[in-house]
DNA sequence: AATATATATTTTAAACTTAAACATTATAAA
DNA sequence: TTTATAATGTTTAAGTTTAAAATATATATT
């Protein structure tokens, strides 16, 4: 992005302030609704939205995980994993199983009793979801989309250029 | 939004799907920028980014903030304002002072440290921004800012309708 | 084979986060 | 005034999160 005027006092560009005021607005927009979906989820079952990430991330693989792969998918480190999984473990939601021929890695699979329940969960989830955008016009919400997709590629591409 | 047609494995509708690839997109880009925006600064200095997030609330505010309009202003609980702000005096970036006439109520303010230091680290959090989001065009950038604009007020409504 | 390097996962310590309970002070109502 | 209700902030328990260290296994090099 081309730098503009400069402000004197805060050595800012005009870029720079709108790269930030969108940062700002961006982490807004994600708190706002992540609060909501958690209570909506929260209110009706003993789960968390961590917990309920990765049972989406393992639904949707089809055949399981490894341990690092749901970490990748869930961006965040390998350790948070562990714990996520060690709780989804104990409530019978998800089990770990040894991978043939690498004895150092699990493949987490959901259990009947986690894609049960997953299936009932991922309902209230949609339905609340719905409920917070239902002001969107479809048109906003696949622009909107569309230039977040453009974002993460900017980002992605940033990222790599510096590797 | 209107319903569109119903897929009958799933129970969602188009729109619906619309709405949750969005969210999920929407969060894989705060995710994403987040990390790289917290390492920059750990890296240089020795702040996380609640605290960073606190001194930036704080700095904005001119005067200061009591401890309730900060926790609305960083948009979590309370009781996690608590825990912040203690670190932030513990480390003498910010200050607790009471409020004449509420004996309830404590105004967090910055001192000449935490304004300092914070003027320091908010050049290094501007510059990994701007790196991050260099290939974005300007024109984009505020595009997206102003449908996110459109998404924060959407379900800011719905969150009224319902009160 | 022995050594070095890399990969997969867990553990640890410190901090963050939430919801709910608690304590204190302020305001309204009887 | 006394009592009830509301507002402000802290504490607690459980869970999340990170970075870094540790453990175990796999792969590559010599």
């Amino acid at each position: 992005m081309d730098q503009a005027v400069q402000d004197l006092e805060t050595g800012l560009t005009s870029g720079d302030v709108m790269e930030l005021r969108m940062w700002l607005r961006l982490m807004a927009c994600t708190s706002l609704i992540s609060r909501e979906v958690r209570a909506a989820l929260t209110d009706k079952y003993d789960i968390t939205l961590p917990r309920f990430d990765a049972l989406a991330q393992l639904e949707r693989s089809g055949s399981g995980l490894t341990m690092g792969q749901l970490s990748k998918r869930m961006m965040v480190t390998n350790g948070n994993v562990t714990g996520v999984v060690d709780r989804l473990v104990k409530d019978g939601q998800a089990k770990r199983v040894p991978v043939p021929g690498d004895r150092r890695a699990l493949v987490v699979k959901l259990t009947a009793k986690g894609r049960r329940e997953f299936s009932r969960m991922t309902k209230v989830h949609h339905a609340r979801l719905h409920e917070l955008l239902d002001d969107m016009e479809m048109e906003d919400l696949n622009q909107l989309y569309d230039m977040l997709g453009t974002l993460k590629n900017a980002v992605l591409s940033s990222r790599e250029k510096e590797a």
